[in-house]
DNA sequence: TTTGTGAATATTCAATAAAATATTCATTAT
DNA sequence: ATAATGAATATTTTATTGAATATTCACAAA
């Protein structure tokens, strides 16, 4: 029985309804064990430290991110074109959401990804997948005429960055940022384009 | 006479200088006041705050990065293809140079940035308009069909995020970055080329 | 064995006071 | 007047230490 997984899902969804409400700090080891109704020692069998859950937690922050963007790039009645407007733009609008909804969170990944940069090369790569199968289809439909697939998509995803860190977000309005999106899709499809 | 422009230049150079060492936090008004032989009361008749002086050091920074990019921008012998790649390399270096050689002064940016987003903003204008020159050049000597020549500088300088922010070195070596850069390069030129 | 705990220890946080420093101001010098 | 200062005040760091919390561990229950 594998309910080791299944323990450390529940404390991790657990642990990131307190760090979403109180902060990494001002959530203790004790209250997240007393939720569970287990003794904090106990924790520890499933995660080697409290940095390690808010790893954890923030994988799965990251991993929303991704799945939103993911969604995107599954609507049919898209072309690819769209989809890459439809992907900057979807980024834009959940790093908002993020920052206006869950500001605590937004530190704690600020924080833990300083640590385990690992998570946050994972997840980037990941988002290049994302865009390489919008090239990939936008090659099959005959809309674009793209050689080296996962190159084109690691510098459109490169080109994507002020739109994805929230540390951007006072110097620009979202209406801003969504403008600034859309002539770079559109500079970026002319260079995609068959011709 | 505009003796009090005089000083408040060599109050930044001071200033400067120790911020470069010790850093913002470590270095005392008294400090730079006895550089200049003054008081520290003195410093006040130039400067409203040592926030201010530092402000006006971080200025002088980003003016110099300015500098370094319109350097490139002027180089005769480059065509406009050639000089974007340039003027985004440029940055690279001039980005690990920094965190290199000057950590301090980086912190002082970063900290300064926070409230006087003002700096921030000018500065990255006119880094839109050294593309933007970039750009002109290409749409004069033929290489270039750019319509709206400042929504296409702005597009490209929004996609150069990623190399002008230390805190995205760790994740990546230069030598990705440099790899990055051109590969985005590439791709934006294919879009602005005449057809 | 595996799952778990309470108690011991190590580390971090928070409150306070003392010292250092930024800022202001009344006064002097030029 | 303008330029400059030393001393007074306000603010910010630093040091200290007690409390809170993370982590470990020896042992118990299943």
């Amino acid at each position: 029985m594998k309910k080791t997984e299944t323990k450390r899902a529940e404390i991790i969804e657990t642990a990131e309804r307190r760090f979403r409400e109180a902060g990494y700090n001002k959530t203790t080891m004790a209250e997240i064990a007393d939720d569970l109704n287990m003794s904090a020692a106990n924790l520890y069998r499933f995660f080697k430290s409290k940095q390690d859950i808010a790893a954890a937690c923030c994988e799965r922050c990251l991993g929303e991110r991704g799945e939103c963007l993911s969604a995107v790039t599954k609507q049919q009645d898209l072309s690819a074109g769209e989809k890459l407007l439809a992907f900057v733009l979807e980024d834009i609008r959940y790093t908002f959401e993020r920052a206006e909804n869950e500001p605590k969170i937004n530190e704690l990944i600020a924080s833990v990804t300083h640590n385990r940069q690992d998570i946050v090369i994972s997840k980037l790569g990941e988002q290049c997948e994302l865009i390489a199968e919008i090239i990939e289809q936008g090659n099959l439909s005959g809309e674009f005429n793209v050689v080296d697939v996962m190159k084109a998509a690691r510098a459109i995803h490169s080109s994507f960055t002020l739109f994805e860190v929230p540390i951007f977000l006072p110097l620009f309005t979202r209406e801003q940022l969504e403008m600034m999106a859309r002539d770079l899709v559109e500079l970026l499809l002319m260079g995609l384009r068959k011709r």
